[in-house]
DNA sequence: TTCGATTTCCGAACACTGTTAGGAGTTTAG
DNA sequence: CTAAACTCCTAACAGTGTTCGGAAATCGAA
């Protein structure tokens, strides 16, 4: 049973997160700051570390919000395409997300990493919700219906996947942000080609 | 005729970059600082805007020597290897780089972006000494001889490969930084792969 | 209801950051 | 030799994340 004292603690909580990611979204992830967050909701600096007990603490928060964000509009696509057709719509979802929100998404990738520990043998157990493991089951579902037969292991064909996938979306959220270029055709035939060679093989 | 004076002026210039890049590599990006910059060099903090008008002229400079590092590793791969082996081996060579300096690959990215003006055309106006340009000009050859006659541009189809390259270096230096596994392997395979493909349609 | 404990929140301070103004001391050019 | 240009520093300013101690509010139980 949850007390009124704690609901209201995690809505300050969460209004702390949604304040953390809008000023990163609006402004750029360098001028995220505890005092201009406390200051928009009424706290001083201190107040906040009543709900988190650092700044690093917020930023982890905020990009695992960022992750299952794109997690969700990764699973919006209908399971139900045809295998080639849904890794096709799920880069491109995953690039989508990036080219809205570049400064999160680059955000996300800079502070997340996969901490040392916590990954023995072979690879299978990334962490749950996950862009990658999404992409995984995906591949997965592909070699069990005898559609993907790359020499690789679905684990290292689902990797190259992610990685041209994440290339294009890491590009156009920071080093070609600007450059007026009609990226989502070009993604999209670039990922056809790709997943297509994948069938082929 | 450079008078002792200038080059005086250049040698210390240099010695804060070489100190700023040893900072990121050794102990992480976001340790930079001004101050330990002077420190090092026996300067004080304001010394240092003889040389550099702000932090952010310090961090161009940074990123603008990793971009000319990154392009030199590079331009060593042979050119006259056959195109298919000329091309894994330039993503090869890219993808080392960030492996091996994982904290300065990402920050180049970080503070990277082509401005918003400076890019008016199609595109073919990039910055000139770009990794990106080193695989437009093989991609281009390739398609002379004839080799590669993918549907899209020449500008499209290494868009492609750069993507698929740069997602596995950014994916190595970020996320996947800890990860034990032997991605050398699996991205030649997946290079190789990749440009068998854009060779054969 | 009342009392004691817990939770919330803040003011003040600390150690750090990048940056600027102003002024010494040195080097250079005419 | 002199005046201009260049180097470099001290001191200060505004900003950052964080901690400490205490005041106020809230809660649980007698």
């Amino acid at each position: 049973m949850r007390t009124p004292r704690e609901r209201r603690h995690e809505r300050t909580r969460d209004a702390i997160l949604s304040a953390a990611i809008e000023m990163i979204t609006r402004e750029g992830a360098d001028k995220l700051s505890l005092r201009k967050i406390a200051q928009r909701l009424d706290y001083s600096p201190a107040g906040l570390y009543e709900y988190f007990g650092s700044k690093e603490e917020i930023i982890d928060a905020v990009c695992s919000e960022g992750n299952t964000r794109l997690v969700n509009a990764m699973k919006q696509v209908p399971a139900s395409l045809p295998l080639e057709q849904y890794l096709v719509a799920l880069g491109l979802a995953y690039v989508t997300f990036a080219r809205q929100n570049p400064d999160y998404f680059a955000f996300m990738f800079m502070n997340r990493a996969i901490p040392p520990e916590a990954m023995p043998g072979s690879a299978d157990d990334l962490p749950d919700d996950d862009g990658f493991t999404v992409l995984i089951q995906a591949v997965e579902r592909g070699q069990q219906a005898g559609l993907l037969t790359r020499s690789g292991t679905s684990l290292e064909t689902a990797y190259s996947l992610w990685a041209l996938v994440h290339g294009m979306a890491t590009l156009q959220a920071t080093y070609l942000r600007h450059v007026p270029f009609d990226f989502a055709a070009a993604d999209q035939r670039a990922m056809e080609s790709f997943v297509a060679g994948l069938m082929r093989e």
